[in-house]
DNA sequence: GAGTGGTCTAGACCACCGT
DNA sequence: CGGTGGTCTAGACCACTCC
């Protein structure tokens, strides 16, 4: 029972050689038969191994040709690689923080209702609006509505900083997510709440998170300060 | 011989079930054994197959529990999913323009040249100046620039409409792109081009496109007129 | 414990690239 | 043409989930 697979062994091996300028951009790796013999694995593990770092963007395979070294490393927080706005405030050398403006139960919108469950009917949702700060400043103002019955215990006093931890506590781990941008300008609300002046511009961000199994669990609707951390996107053909 | 290969065909079935809505978002696909028997191919192949569907996002996999369907391929277009704006404008059912506003070769700027080369030396590009339309109405502005090295022999007066398809024509595939998201409002000379009012939300978009061997080929500044056709993406934990 | 996806093997042949 | 990555098989066993 190896607590690391041999996938992994062989991926963290060749991430080391990037790493430590052994294997530099421009370089070609060995190829595969090579690199199965030398880590004594069957030609299938190193190709898992190789398509772990493709997909972060450090190799790039040419058929007919070879496996080559890309300069091109992973965006740790971009956009499409992270839902965690904490992690990407963390990582702009920010101090995150989270303050609670309201929380309540209340019976959804229609078009909210209609984006978290299948039929038309009425929806009791967990409503939180938040303003997230780093270092102190306002930098995204949300509005979260999650249905009433996927966070049946939750005492509107003690809401978790975390709704992503909350609901993933309830057995509804949100995975992946579609968002869809949009550039607004700040009105007199937002602009209050989040310190910009009145037709500043702002990116809002209207967002369905999606739980392991398919189901909707949440719908965000968010406002961006930009400039203060920067939003990005990893783009593939 | 088979000109469509079996993982292919083994996707395109799911995804037609997918489409067509005999797998909707919440049901569980059969497990792999049942699906390798229907296809008559080996479970290798069937996870395969999968594992695009996956990285697409349109299933997502749970250890020891199933395979669930969390998204229907309505929007294929997402920007995350596609590097092409031209069949992201078809997609969205209106009719795609191009007009070239001004080519010309010249001296990058300090900031793009380091974005294009490792030395900060001076950097001869192609500089492009388009406005994409939709059914005539203008949705996109962008000034592109792609070192003239990549491009020798281009005729500034016979510039393709697609410049990825022209840097593929020369070797350079484009397969990857970073781009970074700001919201900014219109300015004279944005509103005039955009035919939209000054002080209107713009989505401004600043990418990076890196070809098959990690180097950059072209540095995109551009600026989207919201709502004429959707910007979407695609994000994962 | 039954059922599921996760890992892994040792081969085979094909498709593409460059010389 | 030789060398490379791309596809595919028929098994095996492990790790996890849920009843």
């Amino acid at each position: 029972m190896s607590r690391t697979t041999l996938v992994e062994q062989v991926r963290d091996e060749l991430l080391h050689e990037l790493s430590t300028g052994k294997l530099v951009p421009g370089d070609k790796l060995p190829n595969e038969d090579a690199l199965a013999d030398r880590f004594d694995v069957s030609r299938a593990t190193v190709r898992e191994a190789v398509r772990v770092l493709v997909e972060s963007g450090y190799v790039s395979r040419v058929h007919g040709s070879g496996t080559y070294v890309t300069r091109v490393p992973r965006r740790e927080h971009a956009l499409d690689a992270s839902l965690s706005y904490t992690r990407m405030i963390a990582a702009a050398g920010a101090e995150p923080g989270v303050r609670i403006l309201d929380a309540r139960f209340c019976t959804a919108p229609a078009d909210i209702a209609e984006r978290l469950v299948s039929g038309s009917e009425s929806l009791e949702v967990l409503r939180v609006e938040r303003v997230r700060t780093a270092d102190d400043r306002p930098v995204v103002y949300s509005v979260d509505q999650i249905p009433r019955a996927f966070v049946p215990d939750v005492e509107l006093d003690r809401i978790e900083p975390s709704l992503h931890a909350m609901l993933a506590a309830h057995g509804h781990t949100v995975r992946q997510a579609t968002a869809r941008l949009l550039p607004v300008v700040a009105d007199t609300r937002l602009a209050r709440i989040l310190r910009v002046r009145r037709g500043a511009p702002l990116q809002h961000i209207d967002q369905t998170d999606v739980d392991a199994t398919g189901r909707p669990a949440m719908v965000s609707a968010e406002w961006h300060v930009p400039d203060v951390f920067e939003l990005r996107i990893n783009r593939r053909a």
